[in-house]
DNA sequence: GATTTTTATACAACCGATTGCAATATGAAA
DNA sequence: TTTCATATTGCAATCGGTTGTATAAAAATC
């Protein structure tokens, strides 16, 4: 347990006969400082095993170098990919990351926010849970001017900076398939239209049946948390329908999954008698029988999209104030699960 | 942008006529402070809005107050509930996480190691890459004293502290079950043996095959990297013996159920003709058809175990010098994918 | 009433890097 | 040779808590 002294800027100044403030200007590679001198500073750092030390760092200036993540869960293929796609571009600009997700409460959610507010992030990238409808547990970021991207889930009357996808047209395009499948009684099961995918998705789903002539039915529209429990109970609702529906769009492939295996085992011939299509493209999907038909979205490039506008920000090179949404690409993957016409 | 000037301990001290000393130790509740001025100072400092910057204590205490905590992939189940019940633990205990990940890569886990050594955490939390052999980057820690635990995949050489489960049992049990369902040609898919919980995994398959009088063929161990495409070259490996392998024990679940699908696509019965048993208990185990029988073992546990032990040795109220290695419960879960005799 | 002990608070150094401004040196232009 | 611009480096304050030690006041002991 022999820990020895620390390495810091005045031992590479006394060996190297100046001061501390040249040191630590020649470890930046300030131009001011003498290239020569800032190559013998370097090595002599590398040499003496010098660590920089990032509490002086921010204390002194007032920054934390550290992005908070929050999202409302970390179980699911999407959020690790988005993750990924965040550590690896604040990984390359140098900041730390917190991570936290609040299990799809918004009272965890507020909670958190206000911890990384304590913690004193440089920046927020968020997703929010189901049932937030209240953005003023980000209200301490916007008064201390602290830059928040919302990805995903997002509040769409909020003027921040939000990374989504087109979640009207993905909604649209799962029922027209369905719909140019032959389907004419077809389900919804999704989660609080609060929330805007859901809600845009079923407007797309609306949508889409109206331009196709095929009334809207409110009971075929299923809200539920899309869990694994709600695939089961999804599927025994679709079960005591009459006339059977012969169409599902499930806003989430793990519920679909389940949904599937479920009716499966009731007898139902998936896609003769349903057919299906789940939403986000989990790995799940193709391994389950039949293969799922999905919609497709990089949660990686969401990550690395909402991540380099934060630093950019940042760093001063833009400005999120004047970009109000992204939006990235996102489509549809036929399988089995939906394909009636060959 | 009007950022408010941040409240410190000596804007709280100036209110109340205290130095900041004892406004520091009235925060802390210190009992050398008058309960009563506690008091105050704790009143006046939530009036004030002040929140406790960590730089500066960190710098002045020469702790982080961070832990890190390196893994290998952050994609499986496993590794989610590990990070669950590690995060439960710390926060409760006030630290922050650090959360890196190498990608099965042993040189990238070396530069993890160094990195999160320059973050400075106050203790290590770190599951080894597949190809993990030399543990010489987690010297650094070591020469400064900084406690490191490691869990599930570790070196047993070392004499750090681990947190694991009983892997030979493991294998061994799910090789016996096998075999009692009639099994006599298993096969074992499984990932780098020099990584401990492959190598004693197989250790147990072997004995298993031991202890029932059935030879141990080489050619039925394939090794592999428990990937999504893993699963479709088990299967393709397995269809071309002859005769025809009538069990398989594949150490992960998503490999598993890949390969089964696969196995059922060229039109392999399971388990009538291949009996098939995985490993991790994975949510996906449930989904697929036939069901997929499996070890189960709590990755929160796991995660709550290391995180605190690590943290009552930071505290002091504990060594982990003292404790070596710590097992956790483990049991084999029948599904339908192995189940022959009724 | 004098002395010792206890309780409560203050003093001041410290942690290690950053940075505006001053100081010095060097070289070029006048 | 003097003057001014430029290139380098140093000074010293600062960020905000923490903590060993000193001090003062109050309480307890003799």
């Amino acid at each position: 347990m022999k820990t020895k002294k620390e390495v810091t800027i005045y031992d590479i100044a006394q060996k190297l006969e100046l001061s501390s403030a040249t040191v630590s200007r020649g470890l930046q590679d300030h131009p001011a400082i003498n290239k020569n001198t800032r190559k013998r500073i370097q090595e002599t750092a590398r040499e003496l095993g010098y660590r920089h030390n990032n509490f002086a760092s921010n204390l002194r200036k007032q920054k934390t170098n550290t992005i908070g993540v929050l999202v409302h869960e970390l179980n699911s293929n999407f959020i690790t990919s988005v993750l990924a796609g965040i550590e690896k571009i604040t990984t390359e600009a140098g900041y730390d990351l917190i991570i936290a997700h609040s299990s799809e409460s918004s009272v965890k959610e507020a909670a958190n926010a206000v911890n990384l507010f304590h913690k004193r992030v440089d920046g927020l990238i968020a997703s929010l849970a189901f049932d937030t409808a209240d953005l003023s547990h980000f209200g301490l970021f916007e008064e201390k001017g602290i830059p928040v991207i919302f990805f995903d889930r997002v509040e769409e009357k909020g003027e921040s900076t939000k990374v989504i996808i087109d979640n009207y047209k993905c909604g649209y395009q799962a029922t027209q398939h369905l719909i140019e499948q032959g389907c004419k009684r077809i389900v919804l099961v999704t989660a609080n239209l609060k929330r805007n995918v859901y809600a845009q998705r079923h407007k797309g789903y609306a949508d889409a049946l109206y331009d196709n002539n095929i009334p809207f039915h409110k009971k075929y529209v299923l809200i539920k948390d899309l869990s694994e429990q709600c695939g089961v109970e999804a599927a025994m609702e679709i079960l005591k329908m009459n006339p059977l529906p012969d169409g599902a769009f499930i806003t989430n492939d793990f519920s679909a999954a389940v949904c599937m295996q479920t009716l499966k085992d009731h007898g139902v011939r998936i896609p003769e008698d349903i057919a299906i299509v789940g939403f986000n493209n989990d790995a799940i999907g193709k391994i389950i029988e039949p293969q799922l038909s999905t919609i497709d979205y990089p949660g990686i490039d969401m990550g690395e999209i909402a991540a380099r506008n934060l630093i950019n920000h940042l760093k001063g090179l833009s400005n999120i104030k004047h970009t109000n949404t992204i939006v990235i690409r996102s489509n549809l993957i036929v399988r089995e699960s939906s394909q009636r016409k060959k």
